[in-house]
DNA sequence: CCAATATATATCGTGTCACGACATATTTCA
DNA sequence: TGAAATATGTCGTGACACGATATATATTGG
């Protein structure tokens, strides 16, 4: 479904650079991401985790489905991230008395204190890498002003 | 290292929002890639290598060190990929003439078609994702107008 | 020109984490 | 109320990256 519908004229050679060198900065950014968790002792999804229920908007509380709505990861996943999360004290769990089959979640002091510098962090890192991210993306459209090669 | 040295003033409940679509948003893209990758009988990381091949643009052609660099993975895990991808008819694996140590690396046939398919739904559907992923990213310096809340 | 070192790739054991399949509890609704 | 939908939980499995280590080839200082 996803494929065979396009039109596949005009793909140029140059756009392979160019998409590749688009995931070459996603990849710069998540690695720099990934880095800063672990550093801070914290595995990586479960630092998306926080940035999710921290950064909630909702009228409900976040609960296991907003992590799994949040992170694009099945339901069952998410249970199994919250329970890690639970039992290293980053997160409480606490069933919400509207619908007791849901489970509301709140980050602990501790975690908060770990996602505030993290995001400090990473605001700042981006503040490097936004504008090669910018410009990858525009390449997309117009492939014909290329990098300097790979092995420069 | 990472941490620890950023002043962090000013950082608003908002902008734990902001940095969470944006990664909401990339997210969605890798999502997309993995889910077409996949859909084509494609491991998401095999993709990206042969995406890296084809989008290599160095004078020497590319090898396994070209895959670590490009996927920003280890070059024993680069090597591993490679093996999967040959045994799978992905790649052609030589070593060069020049420098024996090295793996010279190739597209088979059937790995350029696949990947021809896969790069013209990848440039269609950034067509689409692209705007909000902007957007995201200029909402990381301006975090007051939000979107909409999560389960609207 | 050779010994020491660096580079490129390969192998093996291990750990993390997401998934599918399935199970259970709660809510909603015809 | 009973059936279907929703939310979460459990278990076995698999992909894949890593660290440690090994081997082959290249490079270089003396």
């Amino acid at each position: 479904m996803a494929l065979g519908s396009e039109q596949d004229f005009g793909l140029q050679p140059s756009q392979y650079a160019a998409i590749a060198a688009f995931r070459l900065e996603l990849r710069r950014f998540l690695a720099f991401s990934e880095a800063a968790a672990t550093e801070a002792g914290l595995p990586p999804q479960q630092h998306q985790a926080l940035l999710a229920i921290a950064g909630h908007t909702g009228a409900e509380p976040p609960s296991i489905g907003t992590i799994a709505e949040q992170l694009l990861i099945a339901p069952n996943s998410a249970a199994e991230l919250v329970v890690r999360m639970v039992g290293a004290s980053l997160l409480t769990k606490t069933p919400s008395r509207h619908d007791r089959r849901r489970m509301e979640l709140a980050l602990t002091e501790q975690a908060s204190v770990l996602l505030h510098r993290l995001t400090a962090a990473h605001l700042n890192e981006l503040k490097t890498l936004e504008p090669a991210l910018r410009r990858a993306l525009e390449r997309l459209h117009d492939p014909v002003s290329a990098d300097p090669p790979d092995d420069a």
